[in-house]
RNA sequence: GGUUCGGUAGCUCAGCUGGAUAGAGCGUCAUCCUUCUAAGAUGAGGGUCAUUGGUUCGAAUCCAAUCCGGAUCACCA
């Protein structure tokens, strides 16, 4: 047990034992002491103060007092400011707790771990990744590491939408345009050469849709009356019946998106235990339907469209699947929920899915919870805000998108540009040196994604490049990378025996003690700006600590041992907070 | 219009289970490399916490109303 929570439960015991009053542990309210005010920890009396009668003065010196009797070794010393209960740590205990810490035993203690599913990335086959999937991915990726961390044992699963209207639009497109050329021809990665199609299919449509309106008719009618659309609504007919024409066609262009997928996850360090295709799904979905239908739960239409009415849970009624027999989104999701609760088990399932969503989140799990189906209670979207510039959405159809592979590559290319001209690496090999550009490039973007609040939006400017200093994933790297050089120097091989720690050993003590509780916090919250926020403020720390206080030059040998302890603990616990980001940190840099 | 998320420094964001004088980073200005990696440190400047009212010993934080912005309420996925 950390000392907060040590903290929290003397003072709920102490409270009993002078009044009879039972107050929950989690009811104390316990901070850091304000730099300016004697102590350590601060313990909010206010709370107490009318339900226990006292006087904030009074009740402050009996509770202090019990606190130190009870803690003694502990506490050394405590005052009163105002409502404001201060403790004094003894200097033996933030001693001891370096002393005992070590790099194998910085995680969190878990006594009931628990199997939880997290599926993330789920791209469509019709474009390549953009930057709105960059912050999916590595939020799914850094998820999983959290929960990891924290011992849970976690499954990734990835569900690529490879079927539906969409990926018939680049079809069409690509028979009435491309003349049967492919990616190879034109030196072009195979889901920007899709991509591409689905462009032209857009392009093509708004013009049919212009002549049409030119003619005579109107907007909302073109818009349905345009051929290249209704050619592609045959498509996807004749795809759910399974033509073989057309499932070839459809094979050769996913395979060319996959080709493209597998290089931008193989570089940005995306993985899956098991990747779902929405094509083998949607026909479970369609079974759960019909079954469903027979339970009542749905009810159909005169034109023969199924449908669910959740009025009755605040939502509105939902379609389920068209009068043509064609499933829906939903529909499969249903399938998809199902197929994976058989496969893994899971206790949760996480759902990393932008919160244009919400609604159908909600709708899913409703649904899944009527059809009393077992992966039904254990449904969690996790909803992460978009990516916007500062000219507002990025959209694909105006060209407004950051793609993915560029914006990786331009990061590599800004952290190469930086290294060379601060030359300290000019030891590494050609290799090294460019895992180390890739390490860089990759962790100021992921960093950069990560550490704001997963649930709201955020805004890219691509005109400033992400930045390399202050609050990043270099700057963290950085202090890694440095205290490594450090300790390349002093040796690692210590003994401590006692020492008086100065105010920036104490705070960086401190500090190092947070580690389990953050990581804790992000796996119940879901949300790696923690992680992102404690790494950060532990460097910074570290940084100021290091100019401050001479390592290997420290005042006596007993000294140095303790601030070499430090940097041990310090490297470890940026190394492991940066990996739950999914961001590696260098030896060197 | 319903639902929902947000509005904190010039910019990007923390803080939100109510607690002491609201914090970082970037940018601006100033200082520090013959001494462990300056991708660093130290300091200065910068705020009607959208507005109004309420709850309380105490509100950026909770409640209500209003204003502004996003998402959604699709037979797109």
């Amino acid at each position: 047990m950390n000392l907060i929570s040590t903290l929290k439960q003397q003072t709920s015991n102490c409270i009993h034992q002078l009044y009879g009053i039972q107050i929950q542990p989690e009811q104390v309210l316990v901070n850091a002491t304000k730099p300016e005010f004697e102590g350590d920890y601060t313990i909010v009396l206010f709370a107490f103060v009318k339900q226990l009668g006292k006087s904030p003065e009074v009740l402050g010196n009996e509770l202090g007092a019990a606190m130190l009797a009870e803690m003694n070794g502990v506490l050394t010393n405590f005052n009163i400011v105002k409502g404001f209960l201060n403790f004094s740590i003894s200097n033996q205990f933030w001693f001891d707790s370096i002393k005992n810490a070590s790099p194998e035993n910085l995680l969190p203690i878990n006594n009931a771990p628990r199997k939880i599913m997290v599926e993330y990335s789920s791209p469509n086959t019709n474009k390549p990744l953009h930057l709105g999937h960059l912050r999916n991915n590595f939020l799914g990726w850094s998820i999983a590491e959290i929960l990891k961390l924290q011992g849970n044992e976690v499954v990734k699963t990835c569900i690529v939408n490879d079927r539906g209207i969409h990926i018939c639009k680049s079809m069409i497109a690509w028979q009435l345009f491309a003349n049967g050329a492919t990616p190879s021809d034109k030196h072009q990665k195979g889901d920007h050469f899709v991509g591409d199609y689905y462009v032209k299919y857009n392009d093509a449509y708004k013009a049919q849709v212009a002549e049409l309106v030119a003619s005579g008719m109107t907007q909302e009618l073109a818009e349905k009356e345009a051929p290249i659309q209704k050619e592609a609504q045959e498509m996807l007919l004749k795809w759910e019946q399974g033509d073989v024409a057309t499932m070839d066609l459809w094979k050769r262009m996913n395979s060319w998106v996959y080709e493209g997928f597998d290089a931008t996850y193989k570089k940005i360090g995306s993985d899956f235990a098991k990747t779902y295709y929405e094509s083998n799904t949607y026909l479970l979905g369609k079974e759960l339907v019909e079954q469903g239908l027979k339970k009542k739960i749905f009810y159909q239409k005169e034109d023969g469209s199924v449908w669910i009415d959740l009025t009755g849970d605040g939502l509105d009624e939902k379609i389920v699947r068209r009068k043509d027999g064609t499933s829906v989104y939903i529909t499969q999701d249903i399938g998809l929920a199902e197929v994976k609760q058989k496969e893994f088990n899971t206790d949760a399932s996480i759902y990393v899915v932008g919160d244009e969503q919400n609604y159908h989140f909600k709708v899913l799990k409703l649904i899944c919870q009527k059809l009393q189906l077992p992966a039904a209670d254990g449904i969690y979207h996790l909803s992460y805000g978009m990516v916007e510039l500062p000219t507002g959405k990025m959209k694909s159809r105006e060209g407004t998108v950051v793609d993915a592979d560029d914006l990786v590559e331009e990061m590599i290319n800004i952290s190469k540009v930086k290294t060379e001209s601060l030359g300290k690496v000019s030891d590494f090999t050609e290799a090294q040196l460019i895992e180390l550009y890739n390490t860089i490039g990759l962790g100021a973007l992921k960093f950069f994604l990560l550490r704001v609040d997963p649930k709201k939006k955020m805004i890219f400017n691509p005109e400033e490049s992400i930045d390399f200093h202050g609050f990043t994933g270099p700057f963290i790297q950085y202090t890694h990378a440095r205290i490594k050089s450090i300790l390349r120097k002093t040796g690692t091989g210590i003994t401590l025996i006692s020492s008086e720690l100065l105010p920036l050993e104490k705070a960086l003590a401190i500090e190092l003690t947070n580690f389990p509780a953050v990581i804790n916090e992000a796996a119940e919250t879901l949300d790696p700006s923690k992680v992102a926020i404690y790494t950060f403020n532990l460097a910074k720390l570290f940084n100021s600590f290091y100019a401050e206080l001479s390592i290997a030059n420290a005042e006596s040998e007993e000294k140095k041992n303790v601030r070499i302890k430090l940097s041990i603990l310090t490297a470890a616990t940026l190394q492991k907070g940066m990996s739950a980001l999914g961001i590696a940190v260098p030896e060197q840099m």
